[in-house]
DNA sequence: TATTCCGATAGTGAC
DNA sequence: GTCACTATCGGAATGAG
């Protein structure tokens, strides 16, 4: 009866104390946390606290429309939060933040600020059509997959093919392909470079060197 | 431009005297080698010496009737001393062998001897469809695929599929799928073994451990 | 052809 | 499609004078 890893994040719900480094808000409805083994640079979960819908399949969870309004709101509110901690990162290395920032050290500033960096639409929110942990989670994350932490294929495609399922896709109509996850083989299929589109096949070292490179420019956007 | 390799064959043809543990006769038209990296517990090979021949294309090859008919003779040649091994690797653990000498041991003995076992049907004759080194050779080889240097799929399917053009078959149709055996895929398809038609798709170290307890109930038929 | 190197793939066990 | 460990599988390069 398995006591097994698959079932560890249910601990920061019920003991969010527990882990003061990996928390980073809590509140009655949902905690959220830093992924312990992020696949981009910025890497968090969202943890519904609710303890029938906490153990459901998102798909089903998400069928209570009350529910997924809720879990879009503070999704909502983690991917801010989560962009503000992108543009402490980036935002030395970031040309459109520099320009923000010189607009604000002029003298005299102009009258219309440049609004810098919208790091928002760097972060996606979603599930995986297929999660192997089984506390219902939200991944909040960067789109860089720029991580040490991300090995292998697997990995990678479960963020960057249909396997996975943006928050704003719910709820998802009947005939949508993405109910039937296996047939469709999504984790199987080609490494493909999420920012050119440049196809690696099986080559997942060569794709991830690839991502190095790529994430070196995108920061610098 | 290469000496490499793949022309090694061609030593045995020009100087059979300098193999002296490899070349089990030589003649005017034929040498007859021990196969260096055996794919069976007895694995033959038969090369012609005719310097225009030896570089061709076996399908090629034996295009020419008479040539063809003369290398099916020496083969069934080689065959047959290739039996009279295999008769003494394992006549001791055949049932059919026993059968055999106790009828010679009995006193009086049997008016019909029984004629033990059959040891050249253990035995194939014929050509790689695509062969890898570039001298002639014909494979005389037992059925059983019991050898260390059976490393890969590669190995095994070349003499499993009809990667492996036995030499009755020729002269092939013009029509044969097997003149264009790229397209067929030979060599990539599921590892079955020989005996019993079992599949082990991409295993071919269960192949091989399954390949050793058929081994030892072949030799004892 | 064989050998070697490296990386991709597949199965397992985890309390 | 948890991670971590192991064994296996698979392609690519090599080679010679
Ligand atoms: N103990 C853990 N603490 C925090 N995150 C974890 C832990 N174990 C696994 N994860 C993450 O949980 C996520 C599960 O993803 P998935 O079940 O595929 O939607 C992955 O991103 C893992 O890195
Ligand atoms: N130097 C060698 N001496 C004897 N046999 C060899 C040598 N090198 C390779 N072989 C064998 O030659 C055969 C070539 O098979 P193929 O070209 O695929 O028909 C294989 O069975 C090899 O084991
Ligand atoms: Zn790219
Ligand atoms: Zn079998």
């Amino acid at each position: 009866m398995g006591s097994n890893r698959r079932d560890d994040l249910g601990a920061y719900v019920r003991n969010p104390e527990s882990f003061p480094k990996d928390v980073i808000y809590q509140n009655e409805e949902f905690v959220a946390i830093r992924d312990k083994f992020p696949k981009s640079s910025l890497h968090l979960l969202l943890l519904p606290r609710d303890r029938i819908k906490m153990r459901k399949h998102p798909f089903e969870a998400f069928k209570d429309a009350e529910f997924l309004e809720k879990v879009k709101v503070e999704a909502g509110k983690l991917q801010k939060l989560a962009a503000s901690e992108l543009r402490r990162m980036y935002g030395k290395d970031s040309a459109q933040e520099k320009v923000r920032q010189a607009a604000l050290d002029a003298h005299p500033p102009p009258d219309e600020l440049p609004a810098g960096r919208d790091w928002v639409k760097e972060i996606k929110c979603g599930v995986h059509a297929v999660p192997s942990m089984n506390d219902l989670h939200i991944h909040v994350i960067a789109v860089d997959h720029y991580s040490e932490r991300m090995k292998h294929r697997k990995h990678y495609n479960s963020f960057a093919t249909p396997f996975f399922v943006p928050l704003e896709d719910f709820p998802l109509k009947s005939d949508d392909s993405r109910w039937h996850p296996e047939r469709e083989g999504y984790l199987r299929r080609d490494l493909v470079c999420w920012r050119c589109g440049r196809n690696f096949g099986n080559s997942f070292e060569k794709l991830k060197t690839h991502l190095w490179k790529e994430f070196g420019e995108w920061k610098k956007i």
